[in-house]
RNA sequence: GGGCGUAUAGCUCAGUUGGUUAGAGCGCCACGUUGACAUCGUGGAGGUCAUAGAUUCGAGUUCUAUUACGCCCACCA
């Protein structure tokens, strides 16, 4: 693309990002390596499910990454972003089951173990990490070389060294212990993988009769199909009702079975009839009475959640939900139903399945945390790790100062394989290593697999080639940033810090940065079931990447949810097109300045002042992004570019342009300065609108690229004049004031006027002498009457504006000003001056004031107090003058 | 039950360590196409900062309580 070819006139974003990430990509740009010379800068990706799509929260997340990524690179930085996507054991075992069920109409365990693992690679490799793709169209500057997957041989060994590290430490253990099931994965769960929902239940009260006939004892029970499950009914040993009846037997109904009442700390006399019937093998806290009291631990159901046949004949094979309403209606029938309350619980579901898990006692393998969470906990209390928002660290510590074991076995065969060995010779023999036991006997391996966080927690050295001692891990490793969603705190961000500390006894990167989470613009969860989910990618076709990528940045808000509508990226599609025509305007004015990295001798006060908001700018965006205030940094350049050097500094330049000659040369020179570092600065945010800018405007050559241009710290050798900055602004505000004046009036902006300014003062009058031609210019004056002498508005019939910093403009109109509105506005103007002249009056008067607050702040009344009566008497004598 | 967050213009949000006329974008109203841009320009209207107290010379900003909404954690039958 040569800079000779004029712009088109609107900005087409679709061919340009086709045509970029090729050749980045090509280029190696995105490549990052260990090189001393440099500073290195790094991120690690959180890792989207293999089966994952492109979402908003991706796209998100991702920007915000490449932001950093593409600001490092800039900074002169080593950069390497490491992509990758994760295997995501259940989700991607239940997705291919379906796709076989529906392709082949084969189960899984027709296929058996093996076939069916092989059918998972072959779906990944067709169907798998489509995501990868969709992340290039967002511009992504990952270094797509290194891209892993969390099954990949180096990754997995790392996993097997990790497993077998722990448990000859002693933290890995297996034993029978109460779990979360998932009948729909039927697998085991971990803690974090159960969501607790508010629903609608019954509260069911039983008789359970005395087995010697005198009388009964009501229990409650919102799970009435566990009763077969009951091994004793439990009351308050001090409880007075029960006095006597500890020990007794009762008869469990439906069943042949009878039940003994035992005295626990458990049952709670306040609360019903102070008796509670005891399930050791479907609840945690009954598993624990059971435990004391020593009861039988009975496992009622089979693992997709249907009764066993421990169960009575007619209930065996019976969903749960099913033998739940034939259990209250046998209940019922005998007259063993008390009554029946509805009532809103807590009900556990399985995050993954979406049904409502199931707490059994099962044998499964158990991490231990209490250790490992000790040097993560004081990584962040030190400080050596950074949260932000910060506040999210006290969810951090709390999860982390009461941590339990991480249930990491899952009864899947999709994901790595646990390297334990059973001796089917010798009972209870247990073999752990990386491979099978050599030792004689019938070794067996375990058939589970593990939790995928397992791996995932590994992922920030793993995907640098750990537990080999790579040059990579030596050189990325900490990482810097981690950009992830505050609803994986405890899944990842928590158990990256303990294996970061744990294995390689440092932590894994140093600011973790939360975003939002997206919804949308009526603040609901996006969800593909609500059909509020939009596809990002034909966002992307619709208004382009960089529209999309900007739009999100701007609108995020700082620490609370975001309310996304497709609409919104009208804001980023509307600025890019608005940067573009500000080139096209530019490349319209002949040919780019030879030097377009420094600033030319001789600045007008407009340029100085331009150069004065790019400072500001560079500085403040430069700030802002340290702080991770992306969207703070997004606005800066909003305003930079679209207010400051659109709206303001190119209108005014116009009139040197069209001067011709040396002032057209030093114009074209600033605003070249200007554009180039605008560019620059938007990079990050906008990367194919601004690299295609860049070419196009000649600021890089045709072989390089923006990207890795000069990052603009703000300039500190850059001496810049205060005064005339200041009276530039005040000339802004006089323009404003005329435009007002033109407005009130419904002027056409093309109409030229003739306008009349009063200076404030003899500095005033000679700034605005010196900005006359700027001043006709900006206001479409035909003739502007300046001086000290007030104007005789009255007498010209002109409408004068408000007194502003430099002055008062009036808009003589004879014949045409209504006098009476025109007083109308000043008087309201005068009640105005008046009442803050009050207060300032008032503070200044009080003693308190004065004596105690700071002198800056007294003097800036005492200042403010001084023009505020100028203003007055300046304002009366305007309005006596109409008059 | 515990913890956290949010409440500012019609809508979505800014508002740094308290400093006195609370800002932006969108939307709305008026005017406007003379070659950068109608994906635009110019101007304008619009807010007793959720409520009640407290601290202070001064509170959108600090403290307490209340209300509403949201999120996280917790074994309550």
């Amino acid at each position: 693309m040569s800079n000779q070819e004029a712009l088109p006139r609107a900005y087409e974003p679709a061919a340009v990002e086709k045509h970029w990430f090729p050749v980045w990509e090509k280029s190696g740009c995105f490549h990052g390596k260990a090189n001393p010379q440099k500073t290195p800068f790094s991120i690690v990706i959180p890792p989207p499910n293999v089966t994952g799509i492109l979402t908003l929260g991706h796209v998100l997340n991702n920007t915000l990454q490449d932001i950093l990524a593409r600001r490092a690179r800039m900074q002169g930085k080593e950069v390497c972003w490491f992509p990758g996507t994760d295997h995501a054991g259940i989700a991607t075992e239940a997705r291919v089951v379906k796709f076989l069920k529906e392709t082949e109409n084969v189960s899984r365990d027709e296929l058996g173990r093996d076939e069916f693992i092989n059918r998972v690679w072959q779906w990944k490799k067709e169907y798998g990490g489509k995501i990868i793709t969709q992340l290039r169209t967002l511009g992504c500057s990952c270094d797509w070389e290194r891209e892993r997957f969390t099954m990949d041989e180096g990754l997995s060994d790392a996993v097997k060294k990790v497993f077998i590290q722990l448990y000859n430490k002693g933290y890995i253990y297996r034993g029978q212990r109460m779990i979360n099931w998932c009948p729909a994965a039927k697998s085991a769960l971990s803690d974090e993988e159960v969501i607790y929902r508010d629903v609608p239940g019954k509260f069911y009260h039983f008789r359970y009769p005395y087995a010697d006939g005198s009388g009964y004892v009501v229990v409650a029970t919102t799970r009435p199909e566990t009763m077969f499950g009951d091994t004793a009914v439990a009351v308050h040993p001090d409880d007075e009702r029960y006095a006597g009846k500890i020990g007794k037997m009762l008869k469990l109904p439906l069943t042949d079975r009878e039940i003994p009442v035992v005295a626990d700390q458990h049952a709670d006399p306040t609360k019903g009839t102070g008796a509670v019937k005891i399930t050791p093998g479907h609840d945690p806290n009954d598993f624990e009475v059971g435990r004391r009291c020593n009861l039988d631990v009975i496992n009622i159901m089979n693992p997709d959640a249907t009764l066993n046949d421990f169960c009575p004949a007619e209930f065996v094979g019976l969903d749960r939900f099913a033998a739940r309403e034939l259990a209250v209606k046998r209940m019922e029938e005998a007259g063993l139903l008390e009554k029946i309350e509805d009532i809103t619980h807590a009900v556990g579901y399985s995050e993954r399945g979406n049904v409502p898990i199931e707490t059994l006692v099962s044998a499964q393998w158990f991490c231990k945390m209490g250790e490992l969470a000790k040097p993560a906990i004081e990584a962040v209390k030190s400080g050596k790790i950074k949260f932000y928002p910060e506040r999210w660290s006290k969810t951090y510590f709390h999860w982390m100062e009461n941590i339990q074991d991480w249930c990491i076995s899952r009864q899947l065969w999709w994901g790595h394989r646990i390297p334990a060995w059973y001796n089917d010779d010798n009972p209870g023999e247990v073999y752990v290593g990386e491979t099978a036991p050599t030792a004689p006997g019938k070794w067996r391996q375990e058939e589970d697999v593990l939790d995928t966080w397992f791996s995932s927690w590994l992922w920030p050295f793993s995907i640098m080639g750990w537990p080999e001692k790579t040059e990579e891990l030596k050189y990325f490793y900490p990482t810097n940033d981690l950009v992830t969603g505050p609803d994986i705190i405890f899944f990842w961000v928590a158990r990256m810090i303990m294996a970061g500390c744990e294995f390689i006894g440092e932590i894994p990167f140093r600011n973790v940065y939360f975003t939002s989470i997206i919804r949308d613009d009526k603040g609901r969860k996006l969800s593909k079931s609500l059909g509020n989910s939009p596809d990002p990618l034909e966002v992307i076709s619709e208004y382009g990447a960089d529209a999309l990528r900007f739009s999100i940045v701007y609108i995020a808000p700082v620490g609370i949810d975001i309310r996304y509508s497709n609409e919104k990226c009208e804001i980023g599609r509307n600025f890019a097109n608005k940067l573009w025509n500000a080139c096209r305007f530019r490349q319209m004015q002949g040919e780019v300045s030879a030097d377009f990295e420094n600033v030319p001798a001789g600045l007008s006060g407009d340029e100085e002042w331009m150069l004065a908001r790019l400072e500001e700018a560079a500085k403040s965006i430069g700030e802002e992004l340290d702080k991770f205030r992306f969207h703070a940094a997004a606005h800066a350049l909003y305003n930079l570019v679209w207010s400051d050097f659109c709206d303001w500094f190119v209108e005014a330049e116009k009139l040197p342009l069209r001067a011709g000659g040396k002032e057209k040369e030093r114009a074209l020179a600033v605003l070249d300065y200007a554009l180039n570092k605008i560019l620059k600065l938007l990079h990050p945010f906008m990367p194919f609108i601004t690299e295609e800018l860049a070419h196009r405007m000649g600021f890089v050559a045709e072989n390089d690229s923006i990207m890795f241009s000069q990052w603009p710290e703000a300039n500190q050798e850059l001496k810049l004049d205060n005064d005339i900055i200041r009276s530039i602004e005040g000339k802004f505000e006089m323009v404003r004031s005329g435009r007002n004046l033109r407005s009130s009036y419904s002027i056409a902006d093309g109409k030229k006027l003739a306008f009349h300014i009063k200076a404030a003062n003899e500095t005033a009058l000679e700034v605005l002498t010196k900005e006359l031609d700027s001043l006709k210019h900006l206001l479409n004056a035909s003739e502007i009457e300046l001086g000290l002498e007030a104007f005789d508005c009255a007498s010209r019939g002109a409408a004068p504006s408000q007194l502003g910093e430099l002055g008062v403009i009036s808009l003589p109109l004879a014949g045409l000003i209504d006098v009476e509105a025109e007083c109308a506005k000043l008087e309201k103007q005068l009640k105005d001056i008046e009442k803050w002249l009050s207060g300032v009056r008032g503070r200044l008067s009080n003693e308190k004031f004065v004596n105690s607050a700071p002198a800056q702040v007294v003097a800036d009344a005492r200042k403010q107090l001084e023009e505020l009566e100028a203003k007055k008497s300046q304002t009366e004598s305007i309005l006596a003058g109409l008059r």
